[in-house]
DNA sequence: ATGCATGAGAG
DNA sequence: TCTCATGCATA
């Protein structure tokens, strides 16, 4: 039982169908109890070889950056994949280790469409956010936090929220590093604008490749208007996010373009769902210890029935959320939070302590 | 909207 | 190895 997670992804079985042909999932209970069931789907949206529609923008990314690169290692569940430019284009700059600066050329792109399909153009929208807005907790982060050379986090002071700029008292939309609660402003801005427009947050990802060469999906502009991104990365995108809000709005009249990139390909390893108990049990020792040694991973792996890797990589996304600027939830008052620090926070003080088997609960 | 995953880069 | 940026696939 639950062998599954073991199991080899193969990479075989080419289903050749009709470009349409999507996933055929087929784990909706499979479940014997086990731990974790990996759901077996694996779409090929078209052949291989099919066209590349992003011309433009990808010419542009090509040229500028490198000269189209292929994926030299396809590993077990990648299919060699000429991946069009959803790659690093970026030139010369944008080393993630520092928040400098980023995105200052506006060569490419001359009167190019921007959007994509606007199917609904009504504001649907029924949320502002999850976190309330401004008078929730506010995450103060300041760039002489994050300069580091050998690790880089950011302490998210929450405890104290302070503005300080040195140009007046503008918030957002320049291109200086930005404090929380510019990006905040500014995510919470673009979005409402972005839903005005009529245009998905998949829709914003793709003009994003036609204006600058950097094609982002529907999960990272979700993430940057949930500000589930590391301050870094929400300083990095800004600047991009705003330029299209510019763009968007002076192309009222003539959202006319083409679109419909095919995104074929890509042939990864299923997705391990873990049962809500194991991910208890994960969650227990994460807060144990949430930089498990691979011994200890193993010994988890052993015991919950997992792949080695998937708890290890369970563990990487644990921590990688721990460090974003929201919290995943924030259920309770800002309140509340003050009388949180010392326990969980954006910067646990991790007790540097070797981890030991001190279970609790499961 | 989010969970699990990949891969590049630092060390 | 880990972190970190990012995304496919999924609920």
């Amino acid at each position: 039982m639950a062998t599954a997670t073991s199991s080899p992804y193969l990479a075989s079985s080419r289903i050749l169908s009709s470009p349409v042909l999507h996933s055929d999932r087929r784990g909706g209970g499979m479940q014997s109890g086990g731990t974790a069931v990996t759901t077996v789907s694996s779409g090929y949206r078209g052949d291989p070889s099919v066209k590349m529609v992003q011309s433009d923008f990808m010419h542009g990314a090509m040229v500028a950056s490198n000269g189209g690169h292929m994926l030299s290692h396809a590993h077990q569940w990648v299919t060699s994949l000429p991946h069009a430019a959803t790659g690093s284009p970026w030139p010369p700059s944008s080393q993630p280790q520092d928040v400098k600066r980023n995105a200052g050329r506006d060569d490419l792109h001359s009167g190019s469409s921007l959007h994509h399909r606007s199917p609904h153009l009504g504001p649907h929208q029924a949320h502002t956010g999850s976190w309330g807005g401004t008078s929730t907790a506010h995450i103060s982060i300041t760039e002489g936090e994050q300069h580091h050379h050998h690790h880089q986090h950011h302490h998210n002071h929450h405890t104290h929220h302070h503005q300080q700029h040195g140009l007046g008292h503008e918030s957002h939309s320049d291109e200086d590093t930005p404090t929380s609660d510019d990006l905040e402003h500014f995510a919470k801005q673009f979005k409402q604008r972005r839903i005005k427009l009529g245009f998905t947050q998949a829709d914003v990802g793709l003009a994003l490749g036609t204006l600058y060469g950097n094609v982002f999906s529907q999960t990272t502009i979700c993430r940057f208007e949930a500000l589930q991104l590391s301050f870094k990365n929400m300083c990095k995108l800004k600047p991009l996010l705003n330029k299209w809000l510019e763009e968007a709005d002076s192309t009222t009249g003539s959202p006319t373009s083409i679109d419909k990139i095919a995104t074929q390909g890509r042939k990864r390893k299923k997705r391990t769902s873990i049962e809500v108990s194991v991910k208890g049990a994960l969650e227990s020792h994460f807060l144990k210890c949430p930089k498990p040694s691979a011994q200890e991973i193993n010994s988890l792996a052993d015991t919950l029935q997992l792949e080695k890797e998937v708890v290890r990589v369970w563990f990487c996304n644990r921590r990688q959320k721990e460090k974003r600027m929201t919290p995943p939830g924030l259920p309770r008052t800002p309140e509340d939070a003050y009388s949180q620090v010392g326990s969980i926070g954006p910067d646990t003080p991790s007790p540097s302590i070797e981890c030991k088997r001190l279970f609790s609960d499961t």
